[in-house]
RNA sequence: GGCGCUAUCGUCUAGAGGCCUAGGACACAGCCCUCUCAAGGCUGGAACACGGGUUCGAAUCCCGUUAGCGCUACCA
């Protein structure tokens, strides 16, 4: 048994919580959970000009929504700035990095040179940069600079837990910058030097990173540090199949939250986009799919997210949850719509109308409507049952309420209240649906709902009396 | 442009040479159940990108083409 391994997430608070980053934190908790690893929270906040602390709470939020915890952390990148411009240093003494003096507008140029020459640009030290005796001159000056790593011209390669193995050849690459001319470190050096640091087994991240790898991994050897084992999951993508941004609509966990998806759903929908158990199993509950993980099930192209799905997982969710469960979130739902449910117990309306919806902001609806004094506008398929029946729509209604008022408060019970009314279509030689349907429009303002008697049960004697006479 | 990654129904996927006239799920259509809807059950349409190999045999292995995506910053 070799020594458990050590994972991270390691968002940078430049946003919001987007489902891509979401659900390579799932894939690393996942790892971790099932390995008895350890899940590290780094926080890369090194771009300091987009990066904020509400960001970072939010990510931190979503996470915790998503009921995933981590063991070290928040851990922030920024706050070891020096170990990151110690690492360059080293390289640099070590002659495995340079100076480069050469200004941010130099490159520019350089680049823009490049391009309208139609020639690929890649800054190499025995290609590009400044004559030596140039630099030997702005280095006496005193003159900014930054220190550039000196690629190596050797293969990097890895055997990816998901992709299999991937090369690159050290030439194909820039000699990159690991620090700035103002002595903060780059990125990719940043990154290795924490991971290092925080003694990282494998790195489980996106598939936009696998660029980033090899300049990584001649940045491990540079460094004399073995090479973790990476992982890179495939991007997720919106249904145009372009990558999942703002026009797509929610990308961020938060905004499925506010549309009343429940985390347990959101965490067994991503699980299963890019990751199969293998067979053919859809719902499956949290311990399965920790016991079943492994990053050999990690797909290698990537997913369209699926909005229509998540939201029948939802329903999955809903339908199977107990209503105890669901109060919390219906009850915040309900806080959002401005009603106050006036300490009426919840968990019979919850329980009617959970089967029916597929978001917990659809339940919360459906549980407004059934409170005493709810507005109950008619949609289109009530009108269009009203004219339909014509007269009888009233006669109806008129028959059943009769039957129903002379119902005590005792026996107003589901069982109780479906005898009655079939014995009201029985007697007035009627249709049940043209019984109950009225019924039920006078109490919901629309054609769909639980079977009726057990709507009137969860209404009230008095609140469906006092509807019916409206009607 | 360069480098890299990827390629099974509209979507998520099973498939790791014969079990595949390619299975499941979402969505869609129809039927059943039924007071409505949902759930559930049944049925249907729907895919191995293309071209070459290798092999007795290829969705599965190899090569090429095409397409998509990623990176190509003194961003992360």
């Amino acid at each position: 048994m070799s020594t458990p391994p050590r994972v991270r997430f390691a968002p940078s608070p430049t946003g919001f919580l987007h489902v891509g980053g979401a659900r390579t934190a799932l894939f690393n908790w996942l790892y971790a959970r099932q390995t008895g690893g350890t899940l590290v929270l780094r926080i890369e906040d090194t771009d300091r000009e987009r990066s904020s602390e509400a960001h970072t709470q939010v990510i931190l939020d979503g996470l915790t929504w998503l009921g995933l915890d981590w063991d070290e952390g928040p851990l922030f990148q920024g706050a070891h700035a020096d170990r990151h411009r110690e690492d360059a240093l080293r390289l640099l003494a070590a002659g495995k990095a340079y100076k480069d003096f050469m200004t941010a507008e130099e490159l520019t140029a350089a680049r823009e040179e490049a391009k309208a020459e139609g020639r690929p640009f890649r800054y190499h030290r025995a290609e590009v940069g400044l004559p030596p005796e140039e630099t030997a001159r702005r280095e006496a000056a005193g003159m900014p600079h930054a220190v550039r790593f000196a690629m190596p011209d050797e293969e990097l390669a890895w055997d990816d837990a998901v992709h299999g193995r991937i090369s690159w050849q050290g030439r194909d690459l820039d000699d990159f910058i690991i620090l700035r001319s103002d002595g903060t470190a780059i990125y990719n050096l940043a990154v290795v030097s924490d991971d290092v640091a925080m003694r990282i087994s494998h790195v489980i991240r996106g598939d936009d990173h696998v660029s980033n790898t090899p300049k990584q991994i001649a940045l491990y050897r540079a460094l004399g540090h073995p090479v973790p084992t990476f992982a890179h999951v495939p991007m997720i993508l919106g249904s145009d199949g372009k990558k999942l941004s703002k026009r797509h609509g929610a990308t961020a966990v938060g905004d499925y939250r506010e549309e009343g998806i429940l985390p347990a759903a959101m965490r067994n929908f991503l699980a299963l986009l890019g990751w199969s158990p293998g067979n053919d199993d859809e719902v499956l509950p949290l311990d399965e799919v920790i016991a079943r993980f492994d990053l050999g099930g990690i797909m290698t192209k990537p997913a369209v997210f699926d909005t229509t799905k998540l939201e029948w997982m939802n329903g999955q969710y809903l339908s199977m949850l107990p209503a105890e469960e669901l109060l919390a979130p219906v009850e915040r739902e309900l806080a959002r719509l401005g009603i106050d449910p006036a300490g009426r117990d919840l968990l019979p309306v919850i329980e009617a109308v959970k089967a029916r919806s597929r978001t917990i902001t659809v339940v919360a609806e459906q549980v407004a409507a059934r409170l005493p004094g709810a507005t109950l506008p008619r949609d289109d398929k009530a009108h269009k049952l009203i004219d339909k029946l014509g007269d009888r729509f009233a006669i109806n209604l008129g028959l059943a309420r009769e039957a129903l008022t002379a119902v005590v408060e005792s026996a107003w019970q589901p069982a109780h209240l479906e005898t009655v009314i079939k014995a009201v279509a029985e007697e007035g030689g009627l249709k049940l649906g043209d019984v109950m349907q009225p019924i039920r429009v006078a109490l919901t303002g629309g054609t769909v709902s639980e079977p009726v008697h057990e709507l009137l049960a969860v209404i009230g004697r008095d609140e469906s009396l006092r509807r019916i006479t409206a009607a």
